[in-house]
DNA sequence: GAGAGACCTGAATCGGGTCTCATGTCTTGC
DNA sequence: GCAAGACATGAGACCCGATTCAGGTCTCTC
């Protein structure tokens, strides 16, 4: 497979490109995980450095030492997030026989993603206005391995053959995206407390969409 | 139909509330124009009120009489544009006589609209980080439509009634959101140019991946 | 135990934003 | 032609954020 493994993660530097002792490495670290909590507490305008080197415990004058700007936090952030979001997807997945119930599994585990951190899918929607070649990396790499699994489906019979692999892969992100965002992000519950799973009935439901969108079909193969 | 109607428009008013002489309304309308082609331009946070008074020809203070602040202007014109959408949408489905041939007009409907307006929809989308309840309230009334023509279809025969109306709404909508984001927004020629229409041959594939989840099933009504 | 890096710091600099308000200018009714 | 009220103005008060930098402190090596 071409697809990146989500699994590999770059070595850290400081902001001039230095390697660094455990000790640096240590509070890039720290830097990094305050960045996540202010990012998804107010979002990227309302964040700001001194938030985020307050929240780590460190001063100010550190933060510039690992890092250019508040954009390449959030931009590592980001990527990070995607590795995060796609091995949540692919573990989900394993165990899957067929394509179509790998399809419905890549989806409960996107759901699981989203459900225990909403702050943070909603960071990564926000890369669109904030980086938006990071986006692109980000929906790029998942689309990647879908197509890449719908087009292996395709010649095994389990999905139809006159579906566009990649455009089918699009729509059914998207699909997926707004269905998180709409039954996770914004269902609160009296509390305000977000749900802590996508409801069975809406996975049932979204399933049954995938599933007769992507099924070959018996007959009836109309005009385009 | 209970669904809010694209056409009415609200009376304009100053930022006291009080009614505004045709004067008043000539200036407040310049603002908002202006306003459009800022934010477009630049985004939300980029943008500023200097920035929309100078666009639009008139002294900082006069925006003050007109609006309380950047968020409402910002406000009134994801709302202004959510009308548009739906209004291209609906004018685009207007001649379909079977639910599916409908589907597939609303969405070059739409499609026609991000084309014209690539920027314009960035606006829109942008309103999920910047007013979430509008960015709501844009959802929930293209989804109405939506959800009110599923089911009349279903009942008709012409929509699998296995189907969620509520749930396939979004779902729809979110892949039509997607492809017009990859194919419409991130698409560009070598003068960096926007693609002027949608590729017919996306439609297409769109339209069998609707058409395929959408139709009645001839059989095979398996597990959830 | 002393020197060399690596690491840390926050006051100060700089730039840019929103919004107010005291002071005009138009337009309309009489 | 002259109030009165609607409309217009932009300098300035105020706020807040990113980034720099000169001066520390820590830690490791020999």
């Amino acid at each position: 497979m071409s697809v990146a493994d989500p699994h590999t993660e770059p070595r850290p530097l400081s902001a001039a490109g230095k390697p660094l002792t455990s000790r640096g490495e240590a509070t890039r670290g720290r830097i990094l995980e305050a960045a996540e909590h202010v990012f998804a507490d107010l979002g990227y305008h309302e964040a700001s450095i001194v938030k985020i080197t307050e929240h780590a415990g460190i001063g100010l004058g550190t933060f510039y030492l690992y890092f250019d700007g508040k954009q390449q936090v959030f931009e590592e952030l980001v990527i990070d997030l995607n590795r995060r979001v796609r091995r949540s997807m692919a573990e989900a997945m394993a165990g899957a026989t067929d394509r179509i119930s790998a399809e419905r599994a890549g989806f409960e585990g996107f759901f699981r993603f989203t459900a225990a951190h909403p702050a943070l899918y909603r960071v990564v929607r926000e890369a669109e206005f904030v980086s938006p070649e990071t986006l692109r990396l980000h929906y790029t790499r998942i689309v990647e391995g879908y197509e890449t699994g719908l087009r292996a489906a395709q010649a095994e019979g389990d999905v139809d053959e006159a579906l566009d692999p990649e455009v089918t892969a699009w729509a059914l992100m998207g699909a997926g995206e707004l269905i998180g965002m709409r039954y996770l992000l914004w269902e609160r519950d009296a509390d305000g407390a977000p749900p802590a799973e996508m409801p069975a009935s809406v996975v049932d439901d979204m399933a049954r969409f995938i599933r007769n969108a992507l099924s070959p079909r018996a007959s009836t193969e109309g005009s385009a």
